[in-house]
DNA sequence: CTGAAAGCGCTAACAC
DNA sequence: GTGTTAGCGCTTTCAG
């Protein structure tokens, strides 16, 4: 899925009109023997038409197979029942829209806007330019805008909310945060990922992710409570920042099996992470849990299907997608951006036994 | 991910405008002190203007965060960049966008699409009424179409043809198709697989999968190939139809284990279900690959970091995405519908050793 | 109850 | 070079 050409590429030919002129209000008006004010009422269902000329009206278009325009419906109405739904990618590894986690949230949001009737415009933006997402709303293409993700560049997101762009962003709150997100408890997730594993026996858990993310970075913080509610001495060099990217991880593994510090038991970032992880220390000669017990984040669907079955804190999705598009709706309405945290569960499964 | 709600959900209050009228070409051509054509021309790039008045009005552009209302645009222009993604979702179970295969194939074809300077619509279609998803087409909404999957309906499909809808599906060729697919060799895939089973000495391949869908059709039929091509005889029995769903591949299993015939290796129509199987089977005692070698199709990202790795056939993704928006777009250039088929490698690992 | 007319935000002849 | 004008396909006053 590694695609060479920049975003940057030249827009290509003519899109122009498609196929010969279709059909049109003014094409059924006529056909009709009526007014196109009165088909549009008709079709809009206004008391105001005679019931008769409403249902001829409704049986041409029908059988015609005419809908209206909403290009032209939008315009007229300044109206837009379109959510702009971006997903970051990383400019540099060009690598997006490949962890399942990210993909059921896709899921989850179509799920909750077609419940209410509202379409999706997925696109991609580079998540060094965040703000760029902004453009959807702007061009009137978009009456909001759903984030998946915010990595770095909380300020861009701040200046977007400064300006007014409506919009949601799934990840983890920040201080001094005015968009809204959506999200697991993070924090409460690594705790208790970090104390199941400690109640396990653990005693010295490596943690595996990128703390520059807002997410990551309080699930480490839950990871360190986790720690000092124990009791345990907290050993920095147990936190390995491996970016989500499969090679990164294999090597830090490599790495701390050569180098050390010793550790029996990690503590990974999402669910991905945790079983590249598993391959690896597979690879290596270590067992899971035998010798090293490994737990994740996210319960994707094939969590419990790997072997061994991953224990994981789960995030909930269905609901994920409803919270989202609730919020943005509201904000949409008028109402003010509003954090929501969504409860994580513990799924304990054998790859901590 | 199961939605209550069905899609015929009421369409909530009023999205009605979106914030406080947004700034429009009459306002910066006014501040600009020229007339809107001039403002229009100028962000067109049209050579008529003077350079000095084009770049003032880009700028003064650029610092309002001015941007061209597509909507209207569109409207003006007759023209369309925008391309509806339609997920097929079965109205029984009410499951979709959940497998990793296809989820991998929306991201593909983001790609693809804003490659080509194309925006997505992204949505589902009852499978049952695929036909439905003209509609995007028909109201303008989208300038083409793509169906993920093509499933059963296979007649309404080539009526959307006949009416003159631009649409592409992700499917198998069948016999007398009106419209274009895009997919992989099933056939050769299903052959592929199969043959490599019975090189690791397997005599009873069991075969998993649905073969009311064209595509898992194919692959069945390049499995028969196979067993023929080895002299092997075929036991109708082997073949196990079971649909993509956890449940009922399980119960499949289980009823294989339990009532025979004896097998010893099965190849199952998607990575998914073959990751079901092998727990399934390990469940049950059974080693992979040990006492049973079981490969799958798709080569999705899960499949080598699986335990074992899974042999499977890989379906090339990035092409695939690649290739429908082409076929789509010089379709809608007028060109004539053609199916194109993309070749299958067979990624031997360590599930059929 | 129905039609004529104006206008949503933009572009493209057609004048100057 | 630039402005004036008409009109994309629809909805909605405002008159009948």
């Amino acid at each position: 899925m590694t695609r060479s050409k920049p975003d940057s590429a030249s827009p290509a030919p003519a899109p122009k009109a498609s196929a010969a002129s279709r059909l049109q209000m003014a094409d059924i008006a006529r056909l009709a023997g009526v007014s196109v004010s009165t088909v549009s009422r008709a079709l809009a269902g206004s008391p105001l038409v005679n019931e008769a000329t409403r249902l001829r009206v409704a049986e041409l278009a029908k059988s015609l197979k005419y809908t209206i325009n909403v290009g032209a419906q939008n315009l007229r109405l300044k109206q837009n029942r379109t959510i702009a739904v971006n997903v970051p990618y990383d400019p540099a590894t060009r690598q997006h829209l490949s962890d399942p986690f990210f993909l059921s949230l896709i899921g989850s949001l179509a799920d909750a806007l077609t419940d209410r009737g509202y379409e999706m415009l997925l696109s991609r933006v580079d998540a060094d330019r965040l703000d760029l997402a902004a453009q959807s709303f702007e061009t009137g293409r978009a009456a909001g805008i759903v984030l998946v993700g915010q990595w770095h560049h909380h300020d861009q997101l701040n200046e977007m909310a400064v300006r007014g762009v409506p919009f949601v962003v799934w990840g983890g709150q920040l201080p001094g945060q005015l968009y809204a997100t959506v999200g697991s408890d993070n924090l409460q997730g690594g705790r208790l990922a970090t104390a199941h594993l400690i109640a396990q026996g653990a005693r010295r858990v490596a943690f595996f992710g990128d703390p520059e993310l807002p997410e990551v970075n309080l699930r480490h913080q839950g990871y360190l409570l986790a720690l000092k509610d124990a009791g345990h001495k907290v050993d920095a060099r147990l936190t390995r920042p491996a970016p989500f990217v499969r090679e990164a991880i294999e090597q830090e593994v490599e790495r701390l099996c050569a180098e050390g510090p010793r550790f029996d038991s990690v503590f990974a970032a999402s669910d991905l992470m945790a079983m590249t992880v598993i391959s690896t220390l597979r690879r290596l000669g270590r067992e899971v849990p035998a010798e090293v017990r490994v737990a994740g984040y996210d319960d994707i669907e094939l969590a419990q299907h790997f072997h061994p079955p991953l224990t994981t804190v789960r995030q909930p999705i269905a609901e994920a997608g409803q919270a989202l598009i609730e919020q943005l709706l509201s904000q949409m309405g008028g109402a003010r951006a509003q954090p929501i945290l969504l409860p994580t569960t513990l799924e304990v499964r054998e790859s901590t036994r």
